[in-house]
DNA sequence: CTCTCATTCAAACCACCGTTTGAACTATAG
DNA sequence: CTATAGTTCAAACGGTGGTTTGAATGAGAG
């Protein structure tokens, strides 16, 4: 029928990441996955070792290509001197948002999952989605520290919470209006209306 | 020991509120609200009819105080005549943040409840939130449009979306760092910090 | 062909879930 | 005191949760 190459363990992966995305960790049932990934419920244990092992590798490979990307962005920017914070802005927002661009349908699935483990009610969960944005956290903090100079530190952590959370809700989909109400809107769009109301607020609205 | 004035029905609401708020409605059973409000299972279907009806009222309680001050508010900016958008930002905001305020542990524990639903994952929950929020949303769509003559539509509902999704942020304090990381932010200084960021990106970052 | 090892499978395990029941208790009104 | 309505209780209901088991299956190596 469709691709065979698709391994049991990538198609758990697939509609876990689907799955969590939607109903979150606790509303969603490994039954529920492993019936639409047409796998045994056993092959979730045996490829994964338990739920929360499934979540976690659902977590870092979907956040792999975002963090690679933020890294190279940030990189690339440093390399020409010191950025701008819009610069440093779009460099974090468009790599969380390019996973929708870039692949069709199935990149809102992973969006909103990303976005959703982000905001789950369990500190645990969220702290898996902390441990993979971590590495990348730290040095955006002192990029935007550097642009910002007379913004007390305070202040751009604030900031960059904020940048955070508005992105992980945009992913998520998550106070979205009921369906049909409103049109999805265009990610390309979505990016940069975002991105010139985190500028404007960094720039005018942080405490110094 | 205690205030012995508290019914049974009013224990089950806070301890509903508190569990709900740390660990969302899927990750918490009947059973450790019960336990913990120190009634019986069975108090929660007589008093409520189902858990999704317990739910259903400790939102419909925490959100009446914020719901009225919010109209209030409203009215009396608009009996002055035309608001500014600083002055529509800290109406919606302040109503939000002063429950942690006004009370004290308990204040914590309402805030991050309501955040907590606006946040579920269950569409049917997060509809609670807006059924309750809906009343006083179109006038503050309304009241920001006039503010904001220059600007779309599309993005007045743009900027209302992110102000509410920072508030239920801080409210449910989603993202914040684990605790002892870092001291837990004043609310009042919180509430002046988003508001001027919040301001500083209706006034700089919507698109016209 | 045979052995081996990775994978899949049906079935069961046990714990916990939300809900229901019917009896026991409480207090107030007649 | 007695009836009555409101509330609490222990116990059980059926269903579903994540996890485990041990046998069956498959393909590749010697």
């Amino acid at each position: 029928m469709e691709a065979p190459a698709e391994s049991t363990r990538e198609r758990l992966l697939n509609i876990a990441e689907q799955r969590f995305g939607e109903g979150g960790y606790e509303g969603t049932s490994l039954r529920a996955i492993t019936v639409a990934a047409a796998a045994n419920i056993a092959a979730v244990n045996y490829h994964f070792g338990s739920k929360e092992a499934l979540l976690r590798a659902a977590v870092t490979r979907a956040m792999a290509p975002v963090n690679i990307e933020r890294r190279r962005r940030l990189d690339q920017l440093e390399a020409k001197g010191q950025p701008t914070v819009e610069q440093l802005i779009r460099a974090f927002i468009e790599p969380g948002l390019d996973v929708i661009l870039r692949r069709g349908e199935r990149g809102r699935v992973v969006a909103r999952f990303i976005g959703r483990v982000a905001f789950d009610p369990s500190r645990r969960i969220r702290e898996l989605y902390s441990a993979e944005a971590d590495p990348v956290e730290a040095r955006y903090l002192a990029a935007l520290q550097a642009a910002l100079s007379q913004a007390a530190p305070d202040s751009v952590a604030f900031g960059y919470l904020n940048m955070l959370g508005l992105l992980a809700m945009h992913q998520s989909q998550a106070l979205s209006r009921a369906p049909g109400t409103e049109e999805v809107e265009d990610p390309g769009r979505l990016a940069e209306n975002l991105i010139a109301f985190l500028v404007a607020a960094f720039d005018h609205g942080l405490r110094s």
